[in-house]
DNA sequence: GATACAAGTAAGTATGTACTTACTACAGAG
DNA sequence: CTCTGTAGTAAGTACATACTTACTTGTATC
């Protein structure tokens, strides 16, 4: 095997270790990852890992930052909700945060992850709680929201979306679920709008 | 240090290894966990926890099996399904799940954890939402609820109420909530009964 | 074409970690 | 009292793992 017939860039080389460091991380935790899986699944020897990442926290660190950087959570939703009336609102978000989960499933698994092992507090998990909490806030202070604890309400909406996609890429419960992204959202923003109890 | 002092029959000593590995366990995860810090938190050697134990997987698989044997999860919420109007049950099973989880707040962290890490399919999340999807298909049939997905009304509140009772124990969010558990499950359970929209 | 700098390899080291072996001491049964 | 089985200790083993060291090769720049 003659050295040098896959060089590669430092920049180009580091990616390609953020995305194998990704994988393994999201995969088998912190702790769980080694580092010779994510040297080999980049594709290159651990010496190189190690000189591009000064050790596997640093490396896990930048990972993490990297991922979020590149799907960003709170600042998209802003326009969200000026979807339209209130339940187009909330359809609006849950099919958001379903996208925004679905383009990378690695981020479920590594916001858990992270949680879990005290690497990390959520800020993915904080921030839509706080924007929508406002926006209830504002339209029951309008009145066309029933005056409930908007923080309350919006962090059972948000749970309940966040464990759905959870659910969806870790399987908690037993089988997959069949059902659409659109179908999932419409019926929880109907819910949360109109009720169970049948209007008289 | 003469041996024999804190002699110990076999079962008590294995119940005292198996809390100290739930311990740790549910900190730390399987691969985050130390069989050294297990035994030293059980106050015994490796030798006995090797001696009472095959392996590491072993020691893990029967502190799961001893955990939700002492806490089950499906049967005790049958009764409580017959608490009275459509409201009351749902108030009634958001407590119980609040309080089932808060008497060991292990149960949280090791059931992610396990799912994470693909040890185990979390049949404490499966059952709920079974019993919860059959008693709104017959309350939907007999037409007191409106005829909703009964599998994703159940996933949907029952997933708010976990997340929620986990992110009380792992703050995923930000600050620690002070809201009691009895306004929460209340909260809950007026949302998806009469929805956020006023009636007029 | 010589030089500088970064990409690459091969081999190694020190520590951690799951698990063992060889042995001692105690308690209950006969 | 002796025998047997089990709780206990001390030390060790084989391997995995994060990270290093010493060295080689390619490439862009002047």
């Amino acid at each position: 095997m003659t050295p040098g017939d896959n060089r590669m860039s430092a920049e180009q080389r580091k990616l390609l270790i953020l995305e194998a460091a990704l994988d393994v991380f999201a995969h088998k935790g912190f702790s769980g990852a080694r580092t010779k899986e994510i040297a080999s699944e980049a594709g290159v020897s651990e010496t190189i890992l190690f000189r591009h990442f000064k050790n596997k926290d640093n490396l896990y660190a930048e990972a993490l930052q990297y991922l979020f950087a590149h799907h960003p959570v709170g600042e998209e939703m802003e326009p969200v909700m000026r979807a339209g009336d209130d339940r187009q609102v909330l359809y609006t978000i849950a099919r958001h945060i379903m996208e925004h989960v679905g383009r990378d499933k690695r981020i479920v698994r590594l916001t858990f992850f992270s949680s879990l092992e005290g690497l990390h507090t959520a800020e993915n998990v904080r921030t839509p709680i706080r924007i929508l909490e406002d926006y209830f806030a504002k339209r029951m202070q309008e009145g066309a929201l029933r005056a409930k604890d908007p923080h309350l309400a919006a962090r059972f909406f948000l749970f309940a979306v966040f464990l759905h996609v959870t659910d969806i890429h870790m399987n908690l419960d037993g089988e997959p679920l069949v059902i659409s992204d659109d179908e999932a959202a419409w019926n929880l923003a109907d819910i949360f709008m109109d009720g169970l109890l049948p209007r008289e």
